[in-house]
DNA sequence: GTCTATACAGCGATAGAC
DNA sequence: GTCTATCGCTGTATAGAC
């Protein structure tokens, strides 16, 4: 699978010798199916969105509550994980197809209004403190957005090692200090 | 400059060829004073490591205070722009030369034990609130490192546009919400 | 559709003259 | 030291037989 290659060893010195030979067929036939390596890092990129896409659980009118909210993410850390080379190469690919940079940055942009909205909704039920400035709350959206965006960038992720359901409760650690004392107890024990 | 070369085009973009006619001289010769690509890297490396150590401000035994860290943070983060090629395409990078991605690792790991000390001085002289668990304390600091390694390698920072303090204070914000209520309007305000 | 063969450009790196 | 010339290799992509 080009995935696996990709993600392994990168997008740079990947050719399509590689993922021909790893298909098991010849090289001049996999330029027949792809045209060129970028339309098949296009590909891939496609999957992924469909797969984040048939993810989301319905929100519909009621927004999630913090259990379901921690699986929805670990959901999402699972696809993320397995596109990876898009965020731990993100660099090499933006710049081969800024197209792709577009479609991230708006993503995340659409994430970012959408979690801002449910802080909001958190702080107007009371279960923030009430000194948090309206500021501020648009600063821990970001941070949580920027969160989920670099995870994968800095650390050495290894899944046999740690569950994504860690990372996700680690991520919503974030809130924990906005919320008010008794709120944040409980939280905490549930992101422990 | 190969370091702009670099920061601009790309580590796999660039070519030798590319950077000996920058330099105005032949490619033969530019082999001749490095050997490989690879060296060239390395010199870049431990250059933006003596800049970054010569920028340190003399901690001594006292702890630096909020205004005196914000300025070395600008100036960390003005070093680590004009070296974004190690943020920015730390993946490439760290898969041609491990050594520098241990470097780094060792680096960042020795800054968070660090800015974990100094927050559980600032715990301890009765700054921060009392309900925020030891965990969490560990927590913040991962957080504040994470957002030094990571704030170039998802936005596109500009610095005509926005100043590296800006982003220093932004990095700052992380703090607000574990300090007492009165202390947390007057930093904000120095934030803002 | 799938194959083999090959074109063609670009890469890092070296040889050898000066 | 610095140059030109070139090697050997690998990259993407195409041509043409089956």
């Amino acid at each position: 699978m080009s995935l696996d290659l990709f993600n392994r060893s990168g997008v740079e010195n990947i050719t399509t010798r590689h993922i021909a030979k790893e298909l098991g067929i010849s090289q001049g036939n996999l330029h027949y199916h792809y045209p060129n390596k970028d339309k098949l890092l296009e590909t891939l990129f496609s999957d992924m969105l469909t797969a984040l896409k048939s993810a989301e659980r319905i929100i519909e009118d009621k927004p999630l509550d913090p259990q379901q909210m921690l699986l929805s993410m670990t959901d999402n850390f699972k696809i993320m994980y397995s596109y990876r080379l898009f965020f731990q190469q993100n660099d090499v690919i933006w710049r081969r197809l800024p197209e792709i940079k577009e479609v991230m940055t708006l993503l995340f942009q659409t994430k970012q209004s959408e979690i801002l909205a449910l802080i909001e909704l958190y702080k107007k039920e009371g279960k923030f403190r009430e000194e948090i400035s309206a500021r501020q709350v648009e600063f821990l959206a970001e941070q949580f957005i920027f969160n989920i965006q670099s995870w994968l960038n800095v650390k050495d992720y290894n899944p046999d090692k740690v569950s994504f359901a860690y990372y996700a409760k680690l991520l919503f650690r974030l809130w924990l200090p906005y919320l008010h004392p008794t709120e944040m107890k409980t939280w905490e024990k549930l992101l422990d």
